[in-house]
RNA sequence: GGGACGUUAGCUCAGUUGGUUUAGAGCACUACUUUGACAGAGUAGGGGUCACUGGUUCGAGUCCAGUACGUCCCA
């Protein structure tokens, strides 16, 4: 078969993957088998692939395929969550542009057009996935809004109001004044800003005294109740209990004290807005404080404040100054860089902290079995410190506020009569029954339901059980075998918003953890360690760097940037590396196939014996380390592991001791072995990079099966002996190769090899190997040196090369002078440690063992290599 | 303001209970090598007072304290 000069990525990423699909490889059913699940951090449905999902993706399937071809019977959940606000906002534009104002519509009309944008443009991120070669079971992909999923959520807010977990309360929350709507504190961004600090005056009441404050917020004093300095700021302690007077409005509000202000921020005096800033709210509730709330849902001035009603937040801002300045009220004005929360979906908004009526639960109610699991590590933290930031939180936990005033989500179950008072419940009839028992006259048409939708979190949490409907349909098969799930990947952003929410929901609802082991991704910056982001335009393409470097080399640029728990820094020319490192396997490939119709039986007259036999040790070497750091979660470093393998073990060492002359036959055996090792090189390296390593195994020979499902093989005890000769030999080959390259030796200019060693017979397995590798057309032993040579010294042994060319001995002379000096040194400093009595007397005796063994071998090297200087010296006189 | 984490070669990172050779890898760099799998390669080479200052110890990249810088989270 004629093989094609490069790995034509894009011909066999749709072949293979599409082979995978008709097998039907990813697609999972209960059996007698260990499962090994993993659930999808689902996506928004409106997103689109970048880099962060490129990565945690990557290690998924990478785990996932592993764990596969280790016999376990592998479930990779998809799915995607229905994004309230993000989704909300798509449908609205879409709206738009067909001339469909939202506020025409009823909730129902609405609603029509939402599920018309989800099934049109919903879910593109899942058939990206396909390109990356994800392994995901498609036949179970779960949307958050499906009719069971939808129930369930229904169900679980009603159970936890029945239990007393859930209230409705007026309290603060961040409001998106254009969108209309609560926002969870993860739909904030938080930015620098450049802002003013402006210096006010407030008259304080009886005196003619004044006390000065700053804030970033005048159109918010007309909000202001109060005053607060530190108790121990010793400027303020004569205004301890006296009233101030807020400009343009003139209230009247007290000046209290609290250790919550800061003495050196601003002026140390701090105006208290409870109604505008969440801070403020707590003192205002500890204290007692009045609310004044002067903003409209708008971001308008409402008729409270007094002044400027109806004006915009940012317009009133502008307008109050000089009114303030007029008063006299304005003391001066300062540059402030400080940090202001913009809404997620709108970015140009600014969130404003907002007293609302929400719906909340009360997390001190179910969060202690999910803080005892991963302290005890029942769930355990990759990397661990994530535990702390966890633990942090859930100590200081706060209430959640599950309410949304948008109509894509589950409607919140709550039915209101015209009084107010209301009933939770599944239905709109169960409800009426329930609020009949005090209202008799009561008719069903005359409540309403809320008209707002629950926190896309709050049907999300329930992720890890709900795919496989564990709560809709508690018991079934699947989630008996399924759950707990083994492995979540994710981002460490989402540690409180979904994580720790999973592992709550989990407790309450399946009483067991929803996984083992949560595996925290570093986030992808690009080269100058920005975040990637849509606004800073520095996200790369996914699907354009996929067709052009292909789906592995991609996978493999960002899994070897990648290290355990850190962020990374990505840069393109990783995609560089990968290709590279194709192109080499892919060269060995032809190599290797060039030898196929080239074998004879029993050729081999020993020479190759020992590469096989160091290949066949090593390989089971590496496949014990990559254990261990699958273990781990070193995904980085196994596959340096690998690569590293391929390259050096296999191409630049194994293959050029096997390799055959030019156009000459290869031993049979050897042969099929050397096809076996680049087949389990290919199947280790397989979760990585799945497309090219499935070509190659089918293109290597005739194949029964495929790569994907191949079981791995423990391989067998590696044998330290042969592992260690081979260390030697390469030793040996690279000194003598620097030599000859030191000496200006063309490469195919022969030499022969004079060797003085005690361990002739261990030479002897490696010398065919060792004479070709270095050029030699002859080796021998000898117990003296040999004159007029090239001496080289490994080790405890001595090298001489014959030569015909004329020697350079100068260039020999120095780079043995240059290595007993760096000895000499070297034995100075382990002789400086053992003439320490303390060290002898304290440190462990194996430890001064080997300092001794130290001493002792650096001794006989620089006997030896003394003598060749000698000896030198002696040749270079005559 | 509170907290967490980090700082090792030009870049990205290893360095697992303090002692395996006066610190390792990949990439980048330099020199040499092109009819033989591979120049997107081969062979070799240069490059770090392990952020700084103290301390503990016979011994510190590794443990402790402080300083500087950086990143993130919370307020």
């Amino acid at each position: 078969m004629e093989l094609s000069k490069n790995f034509d990525h894009q011909a066999a990423e749709s072949k293979w993957y599409q082979h995978w699909l008709d097998k039907r490889y990813f697609n999972s059913k209960p059996d007698s088998r260990e499962p090994y699940t993993v659930v999808i951090p689902p996506p928004n449905v409106t997103g689109v692939l970048h880099m962060g999902h490129c990565l945690n993706n990557t290690i998924q399937d990478i785990l996932v395929r592993r764990a596969r071809m280790q016999g376990k019977n592998a479930c990779w959940v998809p799915g995607t969550d229905h994004a309230s606000i993000a989704t909300e906002a798509k449908v609205v534009q879409m709206l738009r542009e067909r001339g469909i104002a939202k506020s025409s519509l009823s909730r129902d009309e609405f609603l029509k057009y939402a599920w018309e944008w989800k099934d049109k443009y919903g879910g593109i991120i899942l058939q990206q996935l396909k390109k990356m070669g994800c392994s995901l079971d498609w036949d179970r992909t779960t949307f958050t809004m499906d009719p069971d999923y939808y129930q369930s959520v229904i169900n679980v807010f009603i159970d936890l109001y029945n239990k007393g977990f859930i209230y409705r309360a007026k309290r603060m929350i961040n409001w998106d004044v254009k969108a209309k709507t609560a926002l969870s504190d993860e739909e904030v961004i938080r930015k620098e800003t450049l802002q003013k600090l402006y210096h006010l005056r407030y008259a304080i009441e009886g005196t003619d005294k004044f006390v000065t404050i700053a804030t970033v917020r005048p159109e918010t004093i007309m909000g202001d109740t109060a005053i607060c300095v530190h108790p121990d700021d010793e400027r303020y302690k004569e205004l301890h209990g006296k009233f101030a007077i807020v400009p343009l409005v003139n209230r009247r509000i007290p000046i209290i004290t609290d250790e919550y202000v800061t003495m050196d921020f601003g002026t140390g005096a701090l105006k208290v807005t409870p109604a505008h800033d969440m801070n403020d709210n707590q003192l205002g509730q500890k204290h007692n404080l009045e609310v004044v709330d002067i903003l409209n849902d708008d971001g308008t001035l409402s008729a409270d404040a007094q002044i400027l009603v109806g004006e915009d937040r940012f317009a009133a801002r502008k307008k109050i100054i000089p009114m303030l300045e007029e008063a006299g009220a304005l003391v001066k004005t300062e540059d402030y860089t400080s940090e202001v929360g913009y809404s997620e979906r709108n970015p140009d908004v600014v969130v404003e902290p907002k007293l609302s009526l929400q719906w909340w639960i009360e997390m001190k109610k179910i969060y202690s079995p999910a803080l005892k699991a991963v302290m005890e590590e029942e769930i355990k933290f990759f990397p661990p410190k994530f535990k702390n930031l966890y633990r942090h939180w859930m100590e200081n936990i706060k209430d959640w506020c599950i309410s949304r005033q948008l109509w894509w989500g589950q409607q919140i179950p709550a039915w209101y009569t015209a009084d107010g008072s209301f009933a939770v419940a599944a239905t709109q009839e169960k409800a009426w029954e329930e609020l009949k028992k005090t209202q008799p006259d009561l008719k069903m048409t005359d409540i309403k339901q809320d008209e707002d939708c629950l926190d896309t979190w709050f049907s999300s949490w329930l992720w890890p059980f709900e795919v496989f409907k564990g709560y809709s349909h508690p018991g079934n098969e699947d989630i008996k075998y399924y759950y707990p799930t083994n492995t979540l990947v994710t981002a460490p952003e989402i540690i409180f918003f979904w994580v720790a929410r999973m592992i709550m929901a989990g407790f309450e609802y399946k009483q067991e953890k929803p996984f083992s082991e949560v595996y925290f991704t570093g986030i992808v910056r690009d080269k100058q360690g920005r975040k990637m982001s849509k606004q800073l335009g520095n996200s790369p393409d996914l699907l354009a760097l996929i067709d052009q470097y292909g789906a592995d080399a991609v996978r493999f640029g960002i899994m070897i940037a990648s290290p355990a728990g850190n962020d990374l820094m990505w840069d393109e020319s990783s995609n560089e590396q990968g290709i590279n490192f194709i192109k080499k396997f892919w060269n060995a490939l032809k190599l290797v196939k060039m030898w196929e119709g080239r074998q004879q039986k029993d050729l081999d007259n020993g020479k190759a014996n020992f590469a096989v036999s160091w290949m066949e040790n090593r390989l089971s070497q590496v496949k014990q380390q990559l254990d261990q750091q699958f273990k781990d979660f070193r995904l980085s470093e196994s596959l340096k592991t690998i690569y590293s393998l391929i390259w050096d073990d296999f191409c630049s060492w194994y293959l050029e001791w096997v390799k055959p002359g030019f156009e000459q036959p290869i031993d049979a055996d050897v042969y099929e072995k050397t096809v076996s090792f680049f087949e389990e090189l290919m199947q280790i390296l397989h979760p990585y990079m799945p497309f090219v390593t499935e070509e190659i195994y089918h293109t290597l020979r005739e194949q029964k099966d495929d790569l994907t499902v191949k079981l791995l093989e423990t391989g067998i005890t590696p044998d330290n002996k042969i592992l260690q000769t081979a260390v030697l030999l390469q030793e040996v080959i690279t000194s003598l190769r620097d030599a000859r390259n030191k000496a200006q030796l063309k490469p195919k200019e022969t030499v022969k090899l004079h060797i003085l060693t005690e361990q002739a017979d261990l030479y002897a397995s490696i010398e065919t190997i060792l004479a070709k590798q270095v050029n030699a057309e002859a080796v021998s032993y000898t117990s003296t040196p040999v004159n007029n040579t090239i001496t080289v010294v490994v080790q405890k042994d001595k090298f001489f090369i014959e030569t015909t060319t004329e020697l350079d001995i100068t260039a020999q002379r120095e780079q043995l002078q240059k290595d007993l000096d760096y000895l000499k040194g070297f034995l100075l400093s382990v002789e400086k440690k053992l003439s320490n009595e303390k060290f002898v007397a304290n440190a462990k005796p194996e430890v001064v063992d080997v300092e001794r063994k130290k001493k002792a071998d650096a001794e006989d090297k620089i006997k030896v290599i003394e003598e060749s200087l000698r000896e030198f010296s002696a040749n270079g006189r005559e």
